[in-house]
DNA sequence: CTACAAGCTCAACTTAACTTGAGGTCAAGC
DNA sequence: GCTTGACCTCAAGTTAAGTTGAGCTTGTAG
């Protein structure tokens, strides 16, 4: 079978849009993985380039690198993930991502909407109250929202 | 009129869950305000709880702190903000939020969704495509996502 | 009226996520 | 065969968002 092209770190860097650098640091973190040439010098196979636009999203909205390198280890090493690999993954976010969305919401549409306390009484302000209950939830399977 | 009760700096941390210390770097952010006693100690009126609420769902979600100060600049300064101060500030934050809230989606369905392209071709992902998207829109009014 | 918990300021430290720079290597075109 | 741009490593610098600590002041409960 024809090898499927390998990708440098300078072509991955204008691929994905992020900076060699930070590539480089994405490597010593665990996110992504690269081999050597026999010079020494890296070489990606082509999911990187989905783990790297993962990874830009999912920090986009707040989820920090250790989390997402946590998420990835669920994806196997030594081959390209697949679809199951993928949905693992997918399955493993989704209470959290669903959690985020639901707050995005409320910054969207409880700003509009919960306006009539007026936080005269913190206790009564659907924003808080919300935020009370899901760190109530705590010391459970860890959510992703750490920060 | 019954003037409302103030809140001393130790009160608004312990309703609104963060540190002293964290008020204060808030202030000093122009993120809140307070008045000063007359020995020097700071009191915030209610609306105080309000503006952390906020900022501590806003943060969660990948919102810094210099975006969030730049849409509280939308709210008045002397006197307490009202339903169509928060209004305005919602109106603003809106598209933004709907871009996370587009970008969470992405994550959570696309990651499901998005795996045939198994991003053999970077070209055909829609994870990778919608981003670049967005990222071509700049030079505008500026997104909220600036990280 | 006094003790002591709660406040105040300011400087320094911390963690995350990178970037920058120095000093040296690799490889592809002329 | 040499030059030039892409790579390499490793250390140090940067920004955001706070925290910690020292040294000093306030205010309230007994």
């Amino acid at each position: 079978m024809a090898p499927v092209k390998e990708l440098t770190v300078g072509q991955v860097a204008m691929r994905s849009g992020v900076a060699v650098s930070a590539l480089h640091f994405y490597e010593a973190r665990g996110l992504i993985r690269s081999h050597r040439t026999s010079g020494n010098q890296r070489r990606y196979g082509r999911d990187v380039l989905r783990r790297v636009a993962i990874i830009r999203v999912a920090q986009e909205v707040g989820i920090s690198l250790a989390e997402i390198a946590q998420a990835f280890q669920s994806l196997p090493e030594e081959r390209t993930p697949n679809r199951e690999d993928w949905n693992l993954l997918s399955t493993a976010w989704r209470d959290a991502l669903d959690h985020k969305i639901s707050q995005l919401k409320k910054l969207r549409d409880g700003l509009t909407d919960c306006i009539g306390c007026g936080c005269m009484s913190i206790d009564k302000c659907p924003l808080r109250n919300k935020e009370d209950r899901l760190a109530r939830e705590g010391t459970g399977a860890r959510r992703l929202a750490v920060r």
